[in-house]
DNA sequence: CTGAAAGCGCTAACAT
DNA sequence: ATGTTAGCGCTTTCAG
């Protein structure tokens, strides 16, 4: 392997001066600079960041924490995140926290161990003590977590335009079909909205929450819990509400789900059942799928802008709300 | 920012006593392996692992480069490395190349220059100069470079397979409907498969192949091309081919515009039209797409498999060749 | 069983 | 304009 010294020795220099002819630091005369760039050149030499990093104190890596990648919105996410980085020049250490609160941490103290220079994370914890002696700069996203910076998208707001698409569009009795609501829950505020909306328009708000541990994210792929598999739920759900029109899910996965199967037991979308989904990846694109659409890479460059503030010491919102939005697509009227 | 020295000054041993409680070499007395470790949780002390790859010369980070994460099957793929990464104890630096050329080899430098252990590249390169001397271990995947290991699944047998689950349900006048076909190219390879299988069956071979710079993986968000979307080029394919009741894409997203596409047509899927697409991933799975599956998992166990032996020196095979099999749904008979 | 000293590859005062 | 020296936080001989 080359090192600096190397290039100096070959160059007839002090390593001194190749650092600054690299770093454009200092003055050097051309000729030196001409010489110390073709050494390194013929050398083929390569700068070692790792060591650069240590005396800089400063790694140019960002670590992220999904639950997921395998996720059409987490992979939304991590690659807005990754081209945010990329163009201010920033590495990106990817890691899944599967959910688990345990790795989440694990992975934290990971990063930490890395000297990255600040941390994004999708959080499952409750607890933000594990993160208020961090030393590093952190941005939580999609949660709140006390004395943690936060982004989120408008949960409650995004909820209640979906019950308003729905009625709007002619609903009678929509019912919102999802899992998990536990206190202070993003599905937690998408329901509120919801159930407030049918409620503002005098309408009777129902409801189908599986309510699980394992969240949506942890086993996406299967949407099977508690023993019960999606399509036993949702045949239990139009049993006990036959007369439903309009379905809102928190995800887009479900809404998917949904549609399918409304097709193959021989309900037609839009005009029977009105269906919409939430997050607005390329998922409900090719399905064609009305959702709550979150505005993923404005909300990925605000987390990374209040990262980079918080970076250099800045003052930083304690909780950043961006607004949602519906696309209306073919599965309502 | 405590150091190793903080801990042994407090614990009052040597920086090399609480080196070797922490690596758990050489022979401790438990009373001071207890004292450190005391120490060490009073302190909250954290190794600084980059001082310790300065070191040992690892960083446990392997290097990945994709084109994309937001894309169906890349997702997958980055979630599978990120998995298998983590359970070996390597962490993962995630790159994303947008199918650029000149954009991979930045970030393999990048890569180089942060000491990774190890790269695996989704690369659009041709030309493998750049990674022969590269010093870093290098595992190139859906491609093969000369004189660099490579793990390909296998494109011929999946367009061959996919002909044949067309023509076995039924289709008379199957076609491939896609883009690229750089010689060389995994598309291109389908496209060879596909079209050996209808001429061994006795079946006139049609195609209906834009030949474009930008692959599906640039702009798959867009499918727009040469100034002609996909809406434009299906409907012309329909037109030139009136007859057509199979339809083979050589991925999952154009499979899923075109589904959609029929339906609104009033063509019926797959009564009067077949489709299969190529992937396997969630997307299929939600749209009820029968499609060449790829075995990502293990492609990717196997590229890893493959590094790790080549960081260790060892001998591997130069190309490695997984099987694809079909998975039947809704869009074949 | 433990410590002193050297050094990983680089940057940063401080000289000259 | 350039070199000398002293580290960054850690591991690793080599002594004792």
């Amino acid at each position: 392997m080359i090192t600096m010294k190397d290039v100096a020795e070959k160059a007839g220099v002090s390593v001194t001066t190749v650092s600054r002819v690299l770093n454009n630091r200092g003055s050097i005369s051309e000729k030196t600079r001409k010489k110390v760039f073709r050494t390194i050149e013929e050398l083929n030499y390569h700068p070692n960041e790792m060591a650069r990093s240590l005396m800089t104190k400063k790694t140019h890596i960002i670590g992220l924490i999904v639950p997921a990648v395998d996720h059409p919105y987490f992979s939304m996410v991590v690659d807005a995140v990754e081209s945010l980085c990329a163009s201010s020049n920033y590495k990106l250490l990817l890691c899944t926290s599967h959910n688990s609160s345990e790795k989440e941490l694990k992975l934290s103290a990971m990063l930490r161990a890395n000297k990255v220079d600040g941390v994004i994370i999708y959080s499952q914890k409750e607890d933000p003590s594990p993160y208020m002696d961090y030393e590093l700069p952190v941005v939580v996203v999609d949660k709140t977590l006390p004395g943690i910076p936060s982004v989120l998208s408008d949960n409650y707001q995004g909820g209640s335009l979906a019950a308003k698409a729905l009625i709007e569009s002619g609903s009678k009795h929509p019912i919102i079909f999802g899992f998990e609501s536990r206190k202070n829950s993003i599905s937690e505020r998408r329901i509120a909205g919801f159930r407030d909306e049918c409620i503002r328009n005098g309408i009777e708000y129902r409801e189908y929450i599986i309510d699980n541990e394992l969240s949506i994210n942890t086993d996406f792929k299967k949407l099977d819990f508690l023993g019960c598999d999606f399509d036993d739920h949702f045949i239990k759900m139009l049993d006990m509400y036959p007369d439903t029109d309009g379905i809102f899910t928190t995800n887009e996965i479900l809404a998917s789900k949904i549609l399918l199967k409304l097709e193959k037991i021989g309900r037609s979308v839009p005009d029977d059942v009105q269906i919409i989904g939430y997050d607005g990846t390329i998922l409900s694109e090719l399905m064609d799928l009305t959702v709550v659409s979150q505005p993923t890479l404005q909300i990925c460059s605000t987390v990374l802008e209040i990262l980079f503030k918080r970076m250099e010491n800045k003052i930083v919102p304690s909780s950043t709300i961006m607004p949602v939005s519906v696309i209306k697509r073919g599965s309502t009227k």
